[in-house]
RNA sequence: GGCCCCAUAGUCUAGCGGUUAGGACGUCGGCCUCUCACGCCGAAAACUCGGGUUCAAGUCCCGAUGGGGUCACCA
């Protein structure tokens, strides 16, 4: 059987990590097994329909290398792969129920819903529709009325009142509800647009999809789905429900708990291979120890039988490990490049772009392993762009020269006569001269060290200092030593 | 409230009847060391509880508890 598996998320708004990840499952899925990956725009809801959300979700498949073989943007041999382009399908389907007296028009107004709810909610029954449009009298009755106000009507499924219904799902195994419990959902709305529960079905049937992966939190909707599959002599697909991912404090993952949009984490400095690889093992896992784990091995080894069936925690830690474990595997020259493009992004705009490449070339050892996220590659390397040094008194004498400044501005000077007339401008020239000097003023290494460091980056934590005064040149340096003597 | 799902350290997980319960993040020590990292070494830390089944249960069954989901003309 060919696996064709599909994204089809709902344009309301920019993506959810918890999304993506039910993306990045379902095209490893459809990789595994050389299907086709396909994404539906599920947009039958007109009130929460955000057009410009459109390009962030093929923009957010794109950042993370998951291409699509149909729909979006594609096109391809089942389109239209948007729903409101494939109304007449659902209205068909619904007309089919009609006749088969699988389904009948409700007319019942919002108003009398809603006053129904509220009746079963004071006796603490359970929120259903009473079913009152079922009797043909009483719903000859309530369209006069609803035509008299000119409104239209939805069409239910028609639930049996008994009866067990059971969905064979690869990750939690059977599932099975009692029909007693179910309602009479709404098939199509009153403005001809279907639900969720008619349209993926139709669609899906139509596109050939083989294998449904959604969130677990559609479980409760699936007795629903199996009616709907059944009255219309559909086989269904594959039906897998991953587990859902939370919050640090175990509720559902919201945008007070941080991020939550791919593209937020993207902004911050995470690398699309670090956050596939984490995703990736949100519910999976290769084995008992291996946890960075390329695109290729997903693909080669991912199978739903290895997911699991609780829910997970989204944690941020681990994703900025693992962000820093590709960012030092990742190849130096594509690693300078992205160096140079967070530096264009985040350095004053007095430095002028673009950033010399050479540069940049010549300070990656010096701080690739200190960098977990790209953000912070402008606080480790500015003061190799900037002019113009700013820092406090305090940050240059530190503790050990606290209310000593004159102590450190004669070290200072000091340190920049022994380093002057260095002939070989090297660090390791450099070095050896500041601990001779040390010594000479009886002085501990470290201290005159952190001294020279703030003299000449401006800040407390750095890269290794002598590879820096080196990379920095002599004339910057010397100025900057003599810049932060006038100042005390 | 009805229905449903889930349950191994703080977190993510391995385990698919017999293990000193393994790994990773994080945490805490130590080494390295000019700061910070990286790296290396080490430590603390888990089978929710109660019944069964079995020679043997983290693993199978039942119940309880806890957490979560869902009960829309949203997905």
């Amino acid at each position: 059987m060919d696996v064709r598996t599909r994204y089809a998320p709902s344009p309301t708004g920019v993506p959810h990590v918890g999304n993506i990840r039910t993306a990045l499952f379902s095209w490893l899925l459809a990789r595994h097994f050389g299907g086709q990956f396909l994404v539906r725009v599920e947009d039958t809801d007109r009130t929460r329909y955000v057009p410009e959300s459109l390009p962030g979700i093929a923009e957010s498949l794109r950042w993370l290398g998951l291409e699509w073989d149909e729909g979006l943007d594609k096109g391809g041999p089942y389109g239209p792969y948007t729903q409101s382009e494939r109304l007449p399908l659902y209205r068909a389907a619904a007309d089919r129920l009609l006749a088969q007296g699988d389904a009948y028009e409700c007319w019942c107004s919002s108003e009398r819903l809603d006053q129904v709810r509220a009746e079963q909610a004071r006796n603490k029954q359970p929120p259903r529709y009473d079913r009152r449009c079922r009797d043909e009298t009483q719903r000859a009755e309530a369209r006069r009325e609803a035509e008299a106000e000119g409104r239209g009507p939805v069409v239910r499924f028609k639930t049996p009142d008994s009866g067990s219904v059971t969905l064979h799902d690869p990750i939690h195994g059977a599932l099975t509800f009692d029909l007693s419990t179910i309602d009479d959902f709404v098939l199509l709305k009153s403005d001809g647009f279907p639900v969720y529960h008619l349209a993926y079905i139709v669609d899906d049937d139509a596109m050939r999809i083989s294998h449904v992966l959604r969130g677990d939190e559609w479980i409760p909707s699936v007795p629903r789905h199996l009616l709907v599959y059944r009255a219309l002599g559909i086989d269904p697909p594959v039906i897998a429900h991953l587990p859902r991912i939370l919050g640090p404090d175990g509720a559902k993952l919201s945008k007070r708990h941080g991020a939550t949009s791919v593209f937020e984490y993207r902004d911050q400095g995470y690398l699309p291979e670090a956050m596939f690889n984490f995703l990736g093992l949100i519910g999976w896992s290769l084995d008992d120890r291996t946890e960075i784990i390329s695109r290729e091995q997903f693909i080669e080894h991912f199978t739903l039988d290895r997911v699991v069936k609780n829910p997970a925690i989204f944690n941020v830690e681990k994703l900025t490990w693992m962000n820093g474990v590709y960012l030092r595997e990742m190849p130096e020259g594509r690693r300078i490049e992205t160096f140079a493009e967070w530096l264009e992004r985040d350095l004053p705009a007095s430095v002028p772009r673009p950033v010399d490449r050479a540069l940049v070339a010549r300070i990656d050892p010096l701080i690739r392993e200190r960098i977990k996220v790209l953000s912070e590659v402008v606080g480790y390397s500015d003061f190799f762009f900037v002019d113009e040094l700013r820092y406090s008194t305090e940050d240059l004498l530190g503790k050990p020269f606290a209310g000593k400044a004159a102590e450190a501005k004669a070290a200072l000077d000091r340190a920049t006569a022994a380093v002057d007339p260095l002939p070989e401008w090297s660090h390791e020239a450099l070095e050896a001269s500041l601990r001779g000097l040390a010594a000479e003023l009886g002085l501990k290494a470290g201290d005159l060290f952190s001294l020279v460091r703030v003299a000449v980056t401006g800040r407390r934590v750095t890269p290794p200092l002598f590879e820096s005064i080196e990379i920095l040149g002599r004339e910057r340096s010397i100025d900057r030593l003599r810049a932060a003597s006038a100042m005390l």
